[in-house]
DNA sequence: CTGAAAGCGCTTACAG
DNA sequence: CTGAAAGCGCTTACAG
């Protein structure tokens, strides 16, 4: 025992085994043990046979950290999310991790609002741990960093937002073809006096959604009653509710179903007016609180399993088959037509 | 250039810069640079400006896996959950994540629902990682698991939940003493035809709940109506919910809020039934859809905030301490009165 | 197929 | 305070 050895361990205590415990046990060399545990490696049978069982007598796994050093792979994923009040994020997030957990990857979170500063240094604690790609769902985040991941090689996708810069792959839902739906849906129902109280301007998704919807409206002769930005937040959103409602609103389009739930609160128990007597609301996303009876809310719906789906997909496609040529998907989703619009009128 | 250099960068190509690029340009030794990064190190202020300096320039960033390798931490947490379907989940993530973050921590989430075959699975994987902690808020958990982690030294703090197992740690609202508090808001109320729907038998919030609950009736000298287990689901709580309606019963109690909204909806919109004037209904978990108008639950509140602290704490003090002694922490919680309950009768 | 050895990028006694 | 060197636990050419 070297002069060096400074982790000198009790005599009960027991050390995680190493490869070279598993070796000794095994009566083989080290490198057989690590080419054992390493897919595709020549092993012959009877070796690997010796090792695995050595192996579960001590308990062996070999050391993900050491290996990651020399393979420069972790097999973790960073992802970037901001609040997870949206229920759609929860719902997202479970289906990816799910879905990485499949391939033998993990999600590494990290939680950063809109504030650009905490979002930098959230970026680089994602550097340092070496993650193999990088799931990026907060609501903001800078150019700098994105080009940092590029320079440091690490992929990113941008998950229901997308950015300027072309480089960086996106998967988003159609939010302009989206927005554009609920247009004409209105529009079908007869509604002229609309009101949209939009998704924060600061987002993609929020401008995306707002320009669909104000195109179409006027490609059909209409022009809004008003155009508030809710800012993703129950309280702006039903204040801006009352507000486009005293303006003359019969019918709101609401940025997102979360705030969507809070418009139709304040107009009920608020205003104690009928949705969709009174005002029809529609929303965006279809999470599942959306179907629930106390809401039946009409909405577009974003096919979160299909956009993770493609989110996934791309990741691998960078990670695994080293293709980084950026991936800009825009899935489209239906609207779902529920209770808080009217009927259509029939067609003769 | 040795020939066991197999790693030759292109020309043009730049390698992530090392400690000993930094020493390089710094003029100094590998060791200084390193002791530039190591809080607490000794090194010369001027030494430590050069090196700064020089790892500006060059974008270098101590790597965590080589790190993580000799010191034997990864400042990584790994949580274990379930569905995030239940609200109360993903804002206790979001806390935690927080939580952690704030202290240089981050969470690696691997999700496991209740099949016992997975989670062993995704347990092995977990301890390929060397998280440095483990929180496990996943409704169902092995005896085996946890006794492996303690073996691997690994801290384990159960997060909403507990087990027989005394030396695991755990945080838990007081389930039994919030179930007795549902009892005794309902006897106040005048109610003696109460109902249960349950949470899942197999979890320890769904049985303390219940027992809380039955004990304190017993204790009034009601017996229930009925008691069906409403397994966390909306489709089995609510047929529960009819089941114990059309037995008599005017009152009921469910497992947590994600079951207690399918009961009102079901009640309400399924049965045309008055919430609280036909059947009174009291939740568990104060999600923030329980103070939503809608459904304005009266529910029992589990105060996410301070289990994440605790949790926080009680995980810190066995990572960065080294104190493992087993911390079981039952936190108390107030029923949140809103309006699926009548008033209480005045006081004369 | 197999073993000896170099090396991944760091931290940390050790000896000035 | 500082540098040379060992070592963390692996993978992977290299040479049989």
């Amino acid at each position: 025992m070297s002069s060096h050895d400074h982790r000198v361990p009790p005599p009960g205590e027991r050390r995680t085994p190493t490869s070279f415990d598993v070796a000794r046990l095994a009566g083989v060399s080290q490198s057989a043990v690590s080419r054992t545990f390493t897919p595709g490696a020549s092993v012959s049978a009877g070796t690997a046979e010796k090792v695995r069982r050595a192996a579960d007598a001590l308990g062996y796994r070999p050391n993900i950290l050491a290996r990651s050093l020399i393979t420069g792979r972790t097999r973790i994923v960073g992802l970037v999310v901001a609040y997870l009040h949206n229920q759609f994020y929860p719902e997202a997030v479970e289906r990816l991790s799910n879905a990485l957990q499949e391939r033998g990857f993990h999600l590494l979170v990290f939680t950063a609002g809109n504030d650009d500063a905490v979002t930098d240094r959230v970026m680089e604690e994602l550097l340092d741990y070496r993650v193999d790609g990088l799931i990026l769902a907060s609501t903001s985040i800078s150019n700098r960093l994105a080009a940092r991941c590029r320079t440091a090689g690490i992929p990113v996708v941008l998950f229901n937002r997308h950015q300027d810069d072309p480089s960086l792959s996106h998967v988003v839902s159609d939010n302009i073809a989206g927005g554009a739906k609920v247009a004409d849906h209105f529009v079908a129902g007869g509604h002229t006096r609309i009101g949209h109280v939009a998704g924060w301007a600061g987002s993609t998704t929020g401008r995306d959604r707002a320009k669909g919807f104000l195109d179409r409206l006027a490609a059909h002769g209409l022009s809004p009653v008003g155009v508030i930005d809710g800012m993703y937040d129950r309280g702006v959103a039903a204040e801006a509710a009352r507000r486009l409602v005293a303006d003359g609103a019969d019918a709101l389009f609401v940025g997102n179903d979360h705030m969507a739930f809070a418009v139709m609160d304040t107009l009920r128990h608020g205003l104690g007016l009928d949705v969709p007597g009174d005002v029809a609301v529609v929303g965006y996303d279809d999470v599942s609180v959306a179907a629930w009876p106390a809401y039946d809310l009409t909405t577009v719906r974003q096919a979160a399993r299909r956009m993770v789906d493609a989110t996934v997909a791309t990741m691998m496609a960078a990670i695994e088959d080293g293709d980084d040529t950026p991936r800009h998907i825009a899935i489209d989703g239906p609207l779902v037509v529920r209770r808080t619009t009217r009927p259509l009128k029939e067609a003769p």
